[in-house]
DNA sequence: ACTTTGATATTGACGCCGAAAACATTAAGG
DNA sequence: CCTTAATGTTTTCGGCGTCAATATCAAAGT
């Protein structure tokens, strides 16, 4: 009788073709992406990016053992991308003076290229930052960047010695960054 | 019968002599600058404020539209305080350079003096950041204090002109703080 | 070929949240 | 006294993160 309509057991509760997505993890993690490109981080709920690959709401647990786990993903590859920029400039730019100020620049213009990953970065806290071990790495790796760059600058034999207020004013912006990339003050 | 227990008609709901709380608007924000002081943004919920009050889930919305507004009350007092402090600072100290200097310090000191304004400041993101007028007065108003003392800093007519790298810094710092300050990028 | 196994996805439930609606209680003022 | 406005409660709804139990399927062993 039922046989008749073939779709018994062919049919997935969803419509799908086959049973399993295929790829989830990589589309969980574009769908976020997607996501924060537009909206804001509120609008980031596992069961959202669920939703949007036409997937059970619980089907995301197979690919990340929580939402945070997702989000550290998400965190630890903009953090390599933003550090790996930054590494770039203290091969091409030799003037520790220049670089700075570049460096500077990229940190702006990473945040404009990739807004999705700059939002979690910076505005999604975590339980405990400690936890997660590639994560910290990229930031200590980012953080150690700049501080290379600002020793350079401050060690300086030309002109101007140790300009107390652009050591100051490094000083701030490096607390800012600090606040700001590597989290709680 | 239940008259004997003599609590029917004089006792509340929850357990409180009178039905009315008293000043429940200045004990839920106090609530709220405890939590925030010790525990992170996500743990402050209305829900939470009502029960540390010893009232019901709802009662907060008598005296708040709704979560935001709470929070919008805070972020804005924070401001006030932030932007106060620094305006203090344009009178007090008349060397432009000097001041930049002690303003930024006094940023850094408002965010270890006030723990729990500087998190909800700076971690709860708005949905419509122009809907709240005092709260843009407010930020405005602090933005404008570092702003006048940058344009007095560089229009400083002794020893270095323009240092390229002051000016750049300044900005890159300024960047950051509209950044952080004055929400989206 | 048949079974076993492990990865993947679903269902259903729980408790928390913010919010709205309908209702109860109280205080203040005519 | 009675009305009115302010305040607090109850109930309800939908959304969220998470967990346990279950179903599906593909691939490896036998």
């Amino acid at each position: 009788m039922a046989e008749e309509f073939g779709l018994n057991k062919l049919s997935c509760p969803l419509g799908r073709k086959s049973y399993h997505h295929g790829n989830l993890r990589e589309t969980l993690i574009k769908s976020a992406l997607d996501i924060l490109k537009e909206g804001s981080l509120s609008d980031l709920s596992l069961r959202a990016l669920a939703r949007k690959a036409g997937v059970s709401q619980t089907a995301p647990y197979r690919h990340f053992e929580d939402k945070e786990a997702l989000i550290v993903e998400l965190k630890t590859e903009g953090m390599r991308m933003l550090g790996d920029g930054m590494w770039d400039m203290i091969e091409t730019e030799k003037d520790p003076l220049v670089r700075l100020q570049k460096i500077g620049l990229k940190y702006i213009k990473f945040a404009e290229d990739y807004p999705a990953h700059f939002k979690v970065m910076f505005e999604y806290e975590l339980s405990d930052y400690n936890k997660y071990c590639d994560l910290r790495a990229e930031s200590d790796n980012t953080f150690k960047c700049l501080q290379n760059t600002v020793d350079d600058c401050l060690a300086l034999p030309n002109a101007r010695k140790v300009d107390p207020m652009v050591a100051q004013f490094g000083l701030w912006a490096e607390n800012h960054i600090i606040m700001v990339i590597f989290g709680r003050p």
